[in-house]
DNA sequence: TCAGTGGGTTGTGAAATCCAACTTTGCACG
DNA sequence: CGTGCAAAGTTGGATTTCACAACCCACTGA
């Protein structure tokens, strides 16, 4: 997708979701903010860069946009099954930022199904063990262009 | 961190790692290049950006900078515990990518220490069941600034 | 009639990015 | 000695993106 550099699917995902103010209207999406006002005000994006990011990724297939209202015609954003996969890498995105980045106490906290405040964790599906950087290694890498 | 919008780990850990070349380049150091050239063939990016993305990481504590020989002075970047956390994050980005952006066979594979191809999945640290947008939900939040 | 709401678009100036060329410190070769 | 090469950036100038406020349109409710 990029024209130089390694052709890797992290790039190709960057190239959807890795502008700036993407990740954040998606979490306000997922968090069941749906209007435009409200995203931007959550956000702190300018309206007209939260408007075309939101185009980029309903064009993505990240989100679709759907009429709630028809006089006047209003919409709303609502996450495609792509959106809703991003929620475990905004979630451990967050849990990264709690421990390395922000201070002080985690400004947000969600709780699992089970019961437990969540700490997502990132295991390997055939296994179920962690996955450290000492436990992986590349098999096959995208050639560089 | 942000002036404006929610106040949430997620916006601090993307005003690390957010801005366009940093993940890529983190990306290439945990594949184990560490040299500013060859990181910068294999990202794509300009070499006076690369220059500051770098700088931004060190000073974040991502990465360190490392000098491996005198005359004349060269450097090396490598991973904090803080980057090294990092592999996780690109891992289900790059999946994410491979699953919902990329057209064709994954470019890259990467194996698990038990032994299989990795497919990266992120559960709750507590039961152990997988994270999914049902699953959880938010039980305290930032406020808007 | 007049203010308010939702969902944008437009204009303008500031900031970030891209690209190619250049710099610096040294080594190796002929 | 002079030339070439490498690594790790820095510099200048053109291009692109972003930020901010203002505006627009279609309604609603008082």
């Amino acid at each position: 997708m990029a024209v130089r550099g390694r052709q890797c699917s992290i790039a190709d995902a960057l190239a959807v979701i890795g502008e700036k103010w993407s990740l954040l209207a998606l979490r306000e999406i997922l968090l069941g903010e749906r209007r435009f006002d409200q995203i931007a005000r959550n956000t702190g994006a300018s309206r007209d860069i939260l408007a075309t990011r939101l185009r980029t990724l309903v064009d993505a297939g990240v989100l679709t946009r759907r009429q709630y209202e028809a006089h006047p015609p209003r919409h709303e954003y609502v996450p495609t099954e792509a959106g809703r996969a991003l929620q475990p890498i905004l979630l451990n995105l967050m849990d990264w930022g709690d421990r390395y980045v922000a201070e002080g106490p985690p400004p947000t906290v969600w709780r699992h199904s089970c019961g437990a405040d969540l700490r997502p964790q990132t295991v390997c599906a055939h296994c179920g063990e962690p996955v450290t950087e000492e436990g992986v290694s590349p098999v096959r890498l995208g050639p560089v262009r």
